[in-house]
DNA sequence: TTTAGTACCTTGCAATGTATAATACAGTGT
DNA sequence: ACACTGTATTATACATTGCAAGGTACTAAA
C-alpha cells in the first residue's frame, strides 16, 4: 500500500477528476476546493508533478473570460496509477474505519 | 474544517484507540500497524504531541515480557477533540467520495 | 481607470510521516 | 555464557506535502 497515502488523498482527487474528462487548473481549484478546504497554491504543485511524472499531458487553450487556460489530459499512465489508487484508497478507509470503531465502543 | 485532516488520519486513530481503554504505545503500534501501513516511529511522536496537549496523561506500570510499560490515558479534553475529529472525518470522507465520483463515470 | 473575476505560478514555512538506530529488559535456544 | 527474538521506549535526520502569501496577467464591468 502507498504509504503516501496518509497524505496523498489530494494527489487522488485531481487524478480522478482530469481522468473524467480534460480539465484546468482553475476549475480544479473551483471543484475542489467547493468540497473541501484547499488553497490554490495547493492544487498548481499538484499539478506541476503529475505532469512531470506523465500522468498528464498539457496544452493551452484561450478563453474569452480571462488568460488562457492550461488543461490536463490524462494518459494511459496516469489512468492506472488512478484506478490503483481509488483501490487503495477504499482499502485504506476501510482499515481506518475498523480503527475508529476499536476505539469507539466495542 | 481542520486543514490538517488531509494528513491527521493517524492522530485520530491514537485518539480513538485510548479513548477506549488506556494503551501503552507498543499495544497502539500492534493495532494500528495490523491494519495500516506504519513504522514505529510514527507512533510514538504522535504520543508525545498528543501528551504534550494535555489530550493525554501517562503512568508507568511494570511488566513481565520486557521494559516497563508506558500508558495513556485519555483526558476530557481529549474526549472532545476526538468526538469532534471522527465527525470531521466522516465529513471528509464523504466529500472526497463525491469528488471520486465526479471523477469517475459520471 | 479602478475593481473584480478569471487564470496561472512560485517561494518559504510548518506539519507530519519515514527510516534508522540506540537503549533496555525478559525469555529461549545453543 | 552468549546470541537471538520479542517487548518497549525514545531520538535524530530526512523527505514529502499542504499552507500562506504573494506576484503576474488578461477581460469585463462599474
Amino acid at each position: 500500500m502507498n504509504p503516501q497515502f496518509n497524505k496523498g488523498i489530494l494527489e487522488l482527487c485531481v487524478l480522478a477528476l482530469v481522468s473524467r474528462k480534460e480539465r484546468y487548473g482553475y476549475e480544479l481549484v473551483e471543484l475542489i476546493s467547493s468540497r473541501i478546504d484547499i488553497s490554490e497554491g495547493t492544487i498548481y504543485p499538484i499539478l506541476k508533478r503529475l505532469t512531470e511524472e506523465d500522468y498528464f499531458e498539457t496544452y493551452l487553450q484561450e478563453s474569452k473570460e480571462g488568460p488562457p487556460r492550461k488543461y490536463y489530459r490524462i494518459t494511459a499512465k496516469g489512468r492506472r496509477v488512478c484506478h490503483d489508487g481509488m483501490r487503495d484508497w477504499q482499502v485504506f478507509i476501510r482499515q481506518v474505519d475498523t480503527l475508529l470503531k476499536e476505539g469507539e465502543g466495542k
